[in-house]
RNA sequence: GGCCUCAUAGUAUAAUGGUUAGUACAACGGGUUUUCAUCCCGUCAAUGUGGGUUCAAUUCCCGCUGAGGUCACCA
């Protein structure tokens, strides 16, 4: 068995969207697994729709998600050029052949007519065709700014296709498709064929929308004399509404947005990778080694999947929590960079990393840090309106909430040991004491000390703001009742 | 219009010619000394439709319906 050598290629129109990106993760699992060799290929052949930078923004892609091509722009490889755009050469060569052995021809027909043709047909209601408008004379000499033609000769085709199963076409499938175009580069459906064949790629994997043309690229191998690759249709990830494949219309962020809004790169592996593939056990969490070693192409699902958000952020925050909890504190909070609030600047690592033990297990994404710690960082501003509309302090006089803080900030003050354990302890000695249920109590001191709308256990949070924050929070709303 | 593909809860999926059709997200309810979250427990919720084969069909076959793709000098 030869090696497996797998491809992503994309053309650089710009960034890479959750809807296309499994188009790269498929391959790489694949070749990783079979210890074979994954490409990065740029298809630039469109010189209208390319886009500066593009292919920069889809390195970073990759590099993110830790897809590590080894053959392909950056890291070079045996069977460059990986910029179609400099492969022109090989493309002529080929098409070469292609016209001495009478399997393509140049046509002048201007476009304006092939496009009366393709009317005529649409009006009719029959498919359009080009081999039955064909030009009766055949030119098989090349000529600067005439397009090439294949010539095609239809017949019944049947191949299978790793995901959707046993295939069969008919002769009306095939056409004489354009293989080079007037700007002498070759089309998408000639370029491929070539480059795949040069660079040995064993499994091409592309979206369904190439199901259809499949025939034509049957003949191609046969004219061109080369053994099929294993072809695999990958179908489309839809859009969160409507039906439509997800694209970057229906606002599809690029998946380093993702990156900046928190999201870890494990986590967008994991949930890309299990959208319409699943090894067929329950588990939901995979780490890159899992998915390179349980993937499989026969489990790869036919229909379309859905793209859901909300499945994306709780599988961040289990991530978010696994590499807490499995590699440690300092293995999160080396993820962290830019994402504390601007008030953490003038922090030590150590504080935020306390900070960060105390709330992790309710982040959904690391850019949850900026709203969820600024009162670690920064005395809350007093807010008097949330202390009497809170439900359960409403109950209470100005008076009251007064005496409780009172006992508390004295309490408090001769905590000596100021840590979880005899916090808790002194707080539960002021709930018997003033005869508050925790829900009062608590509420209280956890809103005077943080004017937030949520914060972590209160002995947790006491401890991490420290003795002498904690006294002065509380000293201040007392004077300002 | 031709050709092609697909079809299990709202979503992602599992399973089998015979099960109470499983799991996860979401939603809803409850528990863990306050809040939010984690965690735990529970509730709701699906085999598109009509035939056929069969003792038995969600599973196999056919029609229908629905959805999608394709019919470019774009990929």
């Amino acid at each position: 068995m030869n090696k497996v050598v797998t491809r992503f290629a994309p053309s650089p129109t710009g960034y890479i969207h959750i809807g296309n990106v499994r188009s790269a993760i498929y391959p790489y699992l694949l070749a990783r697994q079979n210890d074979g060799d994954f490409i990065l290929r740029i298809e630039d052949t469109d010189r209208e729709r390319y886009v500066d930078g593009a292919t920069e923004l889809i390195e970073d892609t990759l590099q993110w998600l830790g897809l590590e091509w080894d053959e392909g722009p950056e890291v070079g490889g045996d069977h460059g050029p990986y910029f179609q755009s400099e492969r022109l050469g090989h493309y002529h060569e080929y098409i070469k052949k292609l016209l001495a052995a009478g399997r393509a021809y140049s046509d002048p027909t201007p476009p304006e007519v092939i496009e009366k043709y393709r009317k005529e047909c649409s009006e009719k209601k029959i498919p359009f065709l080009y081999r039955n408008f064909r030009p009766e004379k055949l030119d098989f000499e090349l000529h600067e700014g005439v397009p090439v033609r294949f010539l095609s000769e239809p017949k019944e085709y049947d191949w299978v296709d790793a995901v959707m199963g046993p295939m069969h076409a008919g002769p009306e499938t095939q056409d004489d498709i354009i293989l080079i175009k007037k700007d002498g580069f070759p089309t998408y459906n000639f370029a491929h064929i070539i480059d795949d064949t040069e660079m040995g790629v064993t499994h091409v994997m592309r979206g369904v929308e190439y199901l259809s043309s499949t025939p034509n690229y049957l003949a191609l191998y046969d004219a061109l004399g080369i053994k099929r690759p294993v072809l695999v249709s990958l179908p489309h990830i839809l859009a969160p509404t409507g039906n439509k494949k997800l694209g970057k219309r229906d606002g599809a962020k690029s998946v380093t947005e993702y990156r900046n809004d928190g999201v870890l790169h494990e986590a967008m592996l994991n949930y890309l990778a299990c959208l319409g593939w699943n090894d067929g056990t329950e588990q939901e969490i995979y780490t890159m080694e899992e998915l390179i070693k349980k993937f499989s192409l026969e489990k790869i699902q036919k229909s379309g999947a859905r793209y859901d958000e909300t499945k994306l952020l709780w599988m961040n925050g289990q991530w978010i929590r696994r590499i807490f909890d499995n590699n440690g504190a300092e293995a999160l909070y080396n993820r962290t960079a830019g994402f504390w609030p601007e008030s953490a600047d003038n922090y030590s690592e150590e504080y935020r990393l306390r900070v960060l033990s105390v709330i992790y297990d309710r982040l959904k994404t690391l850019s949850d840090l900026g709203s969820m710690t600024d009162y670690f960082f920064k005395d809350p501003e007093i807010d008097t309106d949330m202390l009497k509309s809170n439900k359960f302090l409403k109950k209470m006089s100005e008076a009251e909430i007064e005496d409780l803080l009172k006992i508390t900030i004295s309490t408090l003050s001769s905590v000596e040991n100021w840590e979880p354990d005899s916090l808790q302890e002194a707080l539960n000695w002021l709930l018997t004491e003033t005869d508050k249920k925790p829900a009062e109590l608590f509420s209280l001191i956890r809103i005077a000390v943080s004017f937030a709308p949520f914060s972590p256990a209160l002995n947790l949070t006491l401890d991490v703001l420290g003795k002498s924050v904690t006294l002065a929070r509380l000293n201040a709303v007392a004077r300002s009742l």
